[in-house]
DNA sequence: TGGCCATATAAGGCAAAGTTATAATTATTC
DNA sequence: GAATAATTATAACTTTGCCTTATATGGCCA
């Protein structure tokens, strides 16, 4: 029993006729009388009654054809499913950031949510680093990292770029001078991340390369605390910049400029360069390269290209 | 779209691999990837992602895999209810009698109800000589009557034996009489079916052949009108004996024994010869015959053979 | 980088499904 | 009641398409 053959047998009882099924299905009568012969064969169960001459059905065939018109139409609906997963009327988002990577993507998942209305998204917090892997295991589709992993099999977007702050309370002396070299900071406590990542690697590496000691007693779990904890007085961090846009707006941090410390980082979207992008995904990018043309930085979007060079920028 | 397609892509998508599929299917791996790629093409989707190598699915995949499930599933339930009707454990018999030749099919449908209790009855109420028409424009399956039609298109099976008795009341005056001829009618009051009958044609055909009187000034338009008459004394009738069998054992009425009027019909089942029959009713003619055998006269179960003679016995 | 594993591709064979032509069957009509 | 018309069945032939064998390609892992 196909649906095919279920096709023509609804044409059939429909038309009540097998020549006028067959006018209507573009095929001869001989063929559809072969489709016929073949379904009843395969269901065991004479169909129409050839005797009536009028297309009638047998119990059977009336039995058949409710069944016949459920399956057909739940072909149908597969079908326009399929296609509203194509014109994005339907469909799933998934991406992984970690705390504050995802900081970016939240006005993206606004536009891509205005735009996109029944499509859902899901953001799965986990620590950039676990995030090539389990981007290869399959676990999401898209993920937001601020380096290059040394992998051929991911393909990254450049798509924001993030300054780090150095940020103090309002009321710390620091806050008060116009210019600070990195030689003022030696003597500063430093608020530092308790997770390993190559923004930390960097920062040690930075203050290094200057000769400048560098006081790490303290560190915190969390970018929230971490912020609290500086609010409070209590020395100073180096946080991306987006972390802390809101409270440099109300005053409850301060950044200073140093400039030995004006370091960018770019944070990647990432994803299996040879599994096929979903509408979903294809349908985020273009709602991000469209933020970038019409925000500016620091939005961008701008495939990388080249080689693996691994953890760079 | 087809569901033999759907079973590969299942098969595939179970196996997470399209080699274990093809093993599975008794099928090679390119026949499995043709499969595959043709489905893909018409639905218009990818749906494996073929560089992940372990057969996992895209969205659109995942999405056809649930309406696969459904249209398979569904089609088993066809299967399988197109296997209880032929078993009938489903299914429904479409019976026509007419006021009183369905008195003899209660102990069938009986019998038939206790042996397939998911066989669902319906006796559609008909004046017999409706029946052959309605019968050819395929009202119900079977009929029940009193005569052979003279079509060739039908087939007859005599099923019961049912003799015409002379009724009174029990206090009419033939009541006592051992032995009475059909000259003692003359005088007596005949209280007719107002419908035209065979039956009808037979009394008064018998009473012109004895060059008797026949007074069927009374006209009435049921049995049960007829024999609520006679059983108040007003003259005799003439009815089928399976009509009044309650009435003759209560007591509430009489018959009389008139050997010119020893006349017989015979019920018959009729169908239409070039259809097939039913699973349901091929079970009621089972039946019958079982009770036939069981039960002896006035049952029987006799297909009729041999030329149309028309109204006959 | 070479071997391994999985899928893709190509070519050939065969079964199934479609077509044309014609027969058989049944209803209709004069 | 034979001719006619309409409908489905049958037969022979063609084409399509599915499956097989054989081989290539591509990603992964040591």
């Amino acid at each position: 029993m196909e649906l095919n053959q279920l096709e023509t047998f609804l044409a059939v009882a429909e038309e009540h006729s097998f020549s006028r099924a067959a006018v209507r299905l573009h095929r001869t009568q001989p063929a559809v009388s072969q489709v016929i012969r073949k379904l009843e064969s395969s269901v065991g169960e004479v169909l129409f009654d050839r005797a009536a001459r009028d297309g009638s059905l047998t119990p059977a065939g009336e039995l058949l054809r409710d069944y016949a018109l459920r399956l057909l139409a739940l072909r149908r609906e597969a079908s326009s499913a399929l296609g509203e997963l194509k014109s994005l009327e339907r469909g799933h988002l998934q991406l992984a950031a970690n705390e504050y990577t995802c900081m970016v993507l939240l006005p993206a998942i606004d536009a891509f949510r205005r735009e996109f209305p029944h499509v859902s998204v899901t953001v799965q917090r986990m620590l950039a680093s676990r995030i090539p892997q389990e981007l290869a295991l399959r676990s999401f589709e898209l993920g937001v990292i601020s380096f290059r992993p040394d992998a051929e099999q991911f393909r990254t977007i450049a798509v924001y770029n993030d300054s780090l702050a150095l940020i103090a309370g309002p009321e710390h002396p620091l806050a008060r001078k116009a210019r600070v070299s990195i030689a003022d900071l030696g003597k500063e406590v430093f608020i530092a991340h308790s997770v390993e990542s190559p923004l930390r690697r960097r920062v040690v590496e930075t203050f290094e390369r200057y000769r400048t000691p560098l006081n790490m007693d303290i560190e915190l779990p969390t970018i929230e605390a971490i912020k609290l904890f500086v609010a409070m007085g209590n020395g100073v961090a180096l946080v991306p910049h987006l972390t802390v846009a809101r409270e440099l707006e109300t005053g409850a941090l301060v950044r200073i400029p140093v400039d030995e410390l004006e370091v960018n980082r770019v944070l990647r979207l990432v994803h299996r360069r040879h599994s096929a992008l979903s509408y979903a995904a294809d349908g985020f990018f273009k709602t991000m390269r469209a933020m970038a043309r019409r925000v500016g930085p620091p939005f961008l979007f701008q495939v990388d290209k080249g080689g693996n060079e691994g953890t760079t920028e």
